[in-house]
DNA sequence: ACGGTTCGTACA
DNA sequence: TTGTACGAA
């Protein structure tokens, strides 16, 4: 269920830009003859003429929707181009629309906070760069600012108004004919004057004139973007996500639309429930049927203490928040996905009803899986370190019981091989819990696995694994080089060993501990077991001493109390074993591992190579003033170093 | 017996 | 913390 999150008082300029059907402007691009033609993408054409996941505009006005069948779409408007989705082993692949995002990310991200938001949306926070703007302009430049600005639909004005640049845009990418174009023009300077005196009107906010700036910014990303990569996109400006996202589709194709505050009130009062994000479910069904509210203004007669009586207290203050168009939620700063995931359904006469086949499919997906997360290490760095299998089931029985197959995961290791081994392994302990004691038949209408629980690989891993490994392996973690990364002051002087990426290690599956009732490998020990065994058989810390002398105290929680931090310090000088390995949920139960370089026993440090010594010497830098946050002064956490905080 | 596929969040 | 349910695109 929804949250509230506390607001920012200062006021922001958030956009939502979306890219207009996507997957058909990515097929258009690759064959322009597409362009300008009714053209829909499809996947699956074997049956009734596969599924359409995108439509261009100039389909929609057919009548073609998504969520037909090639066949209909074709019945309504036998002109149009059914594009594939490309396949690889058998199952969609999205690859090329997913490197197409990041081209478009890689340009929406130049100008402030980035969040992306799908594989075709991003939130931008563009509270500094308007700010920015606006600060530094000389009066006779606000007046061309102003009139930019123009150029973006503003909610609230007495009629809509088009948009000159987008005007070019709409031209460029869809041929629009000669007298469209020259009534749009005239739409255009017709209301221009109306614009012109909302916006430089004596009480102008301080507000709108940021909304302003920020519509500029916008819609120069957007002629940015479609320069470079020829794809048109709309996008939403306002004071929060909420209200941003909601209007980004408002004109659609290729233009963009403002929210002033003056507008949220009457926007909101009449506006269909169900088209709030979030409301578009149960939820908003619950609204509708049990309170009968049907508009967003509907909500506003109710208090927020009645709201929270029927939905929780964290659902009723969001509701009551949203009514009036608050909403604190903030631009989160990442271009990336936070987990890959790949799957496949397998419909009535397809379902899949023995081992082996599950099996089949089961590789197909790792192989992929593992492909995409070995490229997301070789670019980004990054460390997937959960592996998820997900099915949907059915048993072939009598009188059934709606059963869910249980999701599994367990630690993620490296390797196509290894990740089929293990997805298999948790699919059967899946099943096991699903089958429960009957004997019964099966099948399996969907599976799919996924890599989660990703984060950058911090400074200093590359090195000391590459020493670990060898310098004239080949196997792929190794060859990591991260040579070329920023360093980022911010994750502090710590060395991190991330296990699973060495061929020597042998976790998990392998070691059948006793830590569960089934023998799906368990995330807190396998890793602690294996990086110690590991660390044992290297060159370097062959002896158990020596590993003892690296980890060196104990893991206090992050901000304990501080009278007695000095002496819990002091008691857990020395780490047991058994209590480091099996501690409690906050410590032990990760496969990443996090030590503080000052706590490196310098005679280790001698035995390494001069130019391993000279890098570990290069990370121990004076203690940082900056950040009132006090990072955990030992090995800290075992699980993610704590998040980026700047 | 699901539009298919991928993602994200809140909650127990 | 894991598994689940829900929502969105």
């Amino acid at each position: 269920m929804p949250v509230a999150r506390p607001e920012p008082q200062e006021p922001r300029v958030i956009a939502h830009v979306d890219m207009d059907c996507f997957y058909v402007q990515v097929e258009q691009r690759r064959n322009p003859e597409l362009r300008g033609q009714p053209t829909a993408v499809v996947q699956y054409n074997d049956w009734k003429g596969g599924g359409l996941i995108a439509v261009s505009y100039e389909a929609r006005k057919f009548g073609v929707k998504r969520s037909m069948r090639g066949d209909e779409a074709k019945m309504v408007c036998p002109s149009i181009n059914l594009v594939q989705v490309p396949v690889a082993r058998d199952k969609a692949d999205l690859n090329v629309y997913r490197s197409a995002g990041s081209e478009v990310v890689a340009i929406l991200s130049t100008k402030g906070k980035c969040e992306r938001a799908s594989i075709d949306e991003v939130y931008l926070d563009l509270t500094d760069a308007a700010k920015e703007m606006l600060l530094e302009s000389p009066p006779e430049l606000l007046e061309l600012i102003f009139e930019e600005a123009t150029k973006s639909n503003i909610l609230g004005l007495p009629s809509v108004i088009f948009v000159l640049h987008d005007l070019i845009v709409v031209s460029l990418q869809f041929d629009m004919n000669v007298t469209n174009r020259a009534s749009y023009v005239q739409d255009v300077i017709n209301r221009e004057d109306s614009v012109r005196a909302w916006l430089c009107r004596a009480d102008a906010d301080y507000q709108d004139k940021l909304l302003s700036c920020g519509a500029i910014i916008v819609a120069q990303l957007r002629v940015k973007v479609l320069e470079e990569t020829q794809f048109t996109c709309s996008a939403g400006i306002a004071h929060n996500k909420m209200l941003a996202k909601l209007v980004s589709g408002m004109h659609k194709p290729a233009q963009q639309t403002v929210v002033p505050s003056s507008a949220v009130q009457d926007f909101l009062v009449s506006l269909p429930i169900k088209k709030m994000k979030q409301l578009g479910g149960k939820l908003g069904s619950s609204l509708q049927d049990d309170l009968g509210v049907n508009t967003v203004g509907d909500l506003l007669s109710f208090t927020e203490d009645k709201l929270q009586e029927y939905y929780g207290v964290n659902t009723g203050t969001w509701l009551w928040k949203i009514a009036r168009g608050i909403s604190g939620e903030e631009v989160e700063d990442r271009l990336l996905p936070k987990s890959h995931g790949c799957g496949k359904t397998f419909p009535g006469p397809k379902a899949l009803k023995n081992n082996a086949s599950v099996k089949t499919w089961l590789d197909r997906l790792c192989e992929e899986l593992s492909e995409r997360i070995q490229s997301d290490l070789n670019q980004n760095k990054r460390i997937a370190q959960t592996l998820t299998l997900y099915a949907r089931a059915c048993r072939k029985n009598k009188s059934d019981s709606i059963k869910k197959f249980p999701s599994k995961s367990c630690p993620l290791r490296y390797g196509t091989v290894k990740i089929q081994e293990d997805a298999m392994k948790l699919f059967e302990s899946g099943l096991h819990d699903f089958l429960g004691s009957q004997n019964t038949k099966w099948s399996i209408t969907s599976l799919s696995v996924s890599a989660s629980k990703i984060f950058d690989i911090p400074i200093g891993t590359s090195s000391i694994l590459r020493y670990i490994k060898g310098p004239n392996s080949t196997v792929s973690p190794a060859n990591l080089d991260c040579s070329s990364l920023p360093e980022d002051p911010s994750l502090g002087n710590k060395l991190y060993i991330a296990p699973n990426h060495e061929e020597h290690c042998e976790p998990s599956l392998s070691e059948k501990e006793d830590y569960g009732n089934n023998n799906v490998p368990l995330q807190m020990v396998q890793g602690t077991c294996s990086i110690l065994k590991f660390l044992s058989q290297s060159p370097v810390l062959s002896e158990k001493r020596k590993i003892d002398s690296l980890i060196c105290s104990h893991p206090g929680p992050e901000s304990s109390s501080e009278p007695n931090k000095a002496e819990e310090h002091k008691a857990a000088q020395y780490v047991d074993r058994k209590k480091f390995n099996t501690a409690g949920s906050n410590s032990a139960s990760s496969s990443t591992w996090m030590f503080n370089v000052e706590d490196i026993d310098p005679a280790v440090v001698e035995e390494l190579p001069p130019e391993i010594q000279r890098e570990i010497h290069g990370w121990i830098r004076p203690p940082k003033q900056s950040s009132s946050k006090t990072r955990g002064s030992t090995i800290s956490s075992y699980f993610q170093p704590a998040k980026r905080s700047g």
